[in-house]
DNA sequence: CATGAATGAGGCTTCATTCAT
DNA sequence: GATGAATGAAGCCTCATTCAT
């Protein structure tokens, strides 16, 4: 009876993906200790695969050697672990996209290009983490949940900023900002669902890609199917 | 800390929802009876809400006012719920795109802007039980799994080759196919993170929308910032 | 390692007195189900003899038979069995005091007599229940012990008013009202730390003796040391 | 519902009581070290406030502001510690009421006077201590239990040998002894379930009290409703 | 069909105790 | 002596599932 917990990947397989290995360890304030950052990068790679509830605190201690009750020596609580990950994660995001090197850049095309490219490059090279982030919303206390929209709200503003700038200075098309925004916001994290790094795309170009989609949105003026010197037979088809 | 299960969305809460109710019941095919099709609706509630492992047998019998043994007098486990779930709607969405009056659309604009226009719209209307559909995949059987990701295949196919047309037959600007097209695929599903039915945009709009920036993706070259009269100390900045 | 709980006295050791058996089967409300019942019998004799919190849920279901998780289907919590069972104790002492045939008696000393008879044949009788009710109440939540209280306080007052009636009317000796009342209360009581059925006293000899105790306690004046015909040595001594 | 280990008093609580703290550290043998006896302070406290069972060893420990692992520096385990405060009480009572200037006063009366008003005063002064000592007996193991019940014999012992004396010559009335011991001890016992030095009465004036009222119990002859004055109406009432 | 008591397999968390530092 | 991370053995409670009614 009860086929439960069928996890496709267990943390062996994920094991077997060296390149999720790379990726969650740099993200953890080193103020912490090493072993709660290795239990943190095992949560990560748990969440990921199998979903924060069916993720049993003896996978993620035993991801890093340890016995069940090591988690607890430096987490009050499993759901406590997944807070971390997903502030830790939502507050790199923000400063990511939030550094000088972006803020500063007065055109509106290079800034947008920009803070996209870096937005979808960060979740591209942090897809694990990521994934927890956004698909394990649900696993968080109505405390910390509230927390996180914050953050969240904090980071749409950037881009919402930038988009309105270029619409504004006329440099961008006459769009409709909230819209657009929340679109570009969707390439830039939508990639959690299928990216692996071990694919065709590094990061980088996939910011870069990406970016370049987004400013395609921001430029181009409404195409109108009439101009656009469609043919007649499809004008009635629709 | 931390309450068990803090579901944000109670059975209640969503019960206060109009628009959810009407939604998800229109989804069942017919040959059903009354009550599984109720439990099928209830238990997408539950899942979208709290995800299929925080959700319990009971949450789901009980939100048709049913008893707790009531679920399996209609389906051999919660998985199977879960399953019909995501392969009614991975199903319609295919046959919604698939439909003729898509299909035989000649001109590749008006074609990929009905396939988006009506992707998107089918996510928007059915957001709840999308957000099962793509969200709680890890909760399948391997076999069931294996299932779903035939018919995902076929969908993606059908949005790979509309691109394909346009930039073959010259309508569309030289764009990377399976790049865009997945981004396409993105701006049409990512909403279902957001969505709700009694926000500003109807789904149809939301589709129309949509499918103007896919346009936009497809049909402009890409954008040369040396060219695209940028200032010359921001030219340097990057 | 770890000699925990070495439990001097098992359910099975209570199997075997047949006394305890016969004791609190009788003492719960018939509105519930038999099983419940049961349940609490159970967890009076568990709870007696290792206390609250060395008493497992396993303990006490098993005591009846069923599995672990039997006990949830009657009762929220192992904290909500432990109220039932003092709450259904003190309420069955408060009324038990409280009767007619005891509060219509017009004579003081017959009164009092009536009142700690019944208080202490009570306590006998019901030694195990007792036992739990009076040792156990840290094991109640906050609100539940205050629940309690007010049953204690209404109980206190029943004898306080006997004694002071008495007083009052000049039958009992001019004695201190409150000190008395909580000594003849103590006599009622403390028997539960040693009492057995199967002792040479029945719950009805030991009533009758303690309310001899408690006369010879209010009727006799203050004995004067001197005037009790001591012997000078001994005066000295002291 | 029901918090685990809602700890009507804490540590913290107790020690806004200075009469709680200045009474458990004369108790200790001045053999061990000052931290030992600190720690047995502690846990005095814990167990009385909590019980054996609901007190952690970190409690313990962290009440006197050492780690954990402290505790296991000084003794061998937590029943250990229990075990030695239950024993320690118990010893101080019977050395307490054998000491030279009680057990040589010729006079029963003022023998037994002697005897309850200082088992009393002890219980008052140690009431934490003697909470501990009387209601945590079930967290001993088989073989410290053992230790403990030839001390409490050796005690009752000599309060039953003071009755006896009292009777054999002629100075107290014809009661049963041992019954009559019993419920002497009950009066000077059971006072540490409500008592609190800071209420109105003083240790001595307590023992004084009940010295009294154990006087009247062995100096009263039985009373006889009938010869007692009693109304008519009540004798039949009975 | 529907019920709801019962099961049994965990899951999260606690905690006495150990041990390397 | 003292520390505090780690252990491993439960303990309370939940829950998918079964089955007699």
């Amino acid at each position: 009876m009860a086929k439960r917990r069928q996890a496709r990947f267990t943390t062996q397989d994920l094991e077997g993906l060296p390149e999720l290995d790379d990726e969650s360890p740099t993200l953890w304030d080193e103020s912490r200790g090493e072993v709660p950052r290795k239990l943190l990068t095992s949560a990560v790679r748990c969440f990921a695969s199998n979903g924060f509830h069916a993720t049993t605190t003896r996978d993620i201690s035993s991801g890093v050697g340890l016995s069940p009750g090591a988690l607890y020596v430096h987490f009050p609580s499993k759901e406590d672990v997944l807070f971390e990950i997903i502030r830790t994660a939502h507050r790199r995001v923000l400063s990511y996209v939030s550094e000088p090197a972006v803020l500063t850049v007065e055109d509106p095309v290079r800034h947008l290009r920009a803070l996209v490219a870096r937005y979808t490059e960060w979740h591209a090279r942090h897809h694990v983490a990521a994934r927890v982030s956004q698909y394990e919303l649900a696993g968080l206390s109505a405390a910390h949940y509230e927390e996180i929209v914050e953050v969240r709200h904090e980071t749409n503003v950037v881009f919402r900023a930038a988009v309105e700038r270029g619409v504004t200075t006329g440099v961008f098309a006459d769009i409709d900002v909230k819209r657009v925004s929340r679109a570009i916001l969707s390439l830039g994290i939508d990639l959690i669902r299928w990216y692996r790094l071990d694919g065709s795309d590094s990061p980088g170009q996939l910011g870069e890609f990406t970016a370049q989609l987004a400013l395609k949105m921001v430029m181009t003026p409404d195409i109108d199917l009439e101009a656009a010197g469609v043919g007649a037979q499809s004008t009635s088809a629709e």
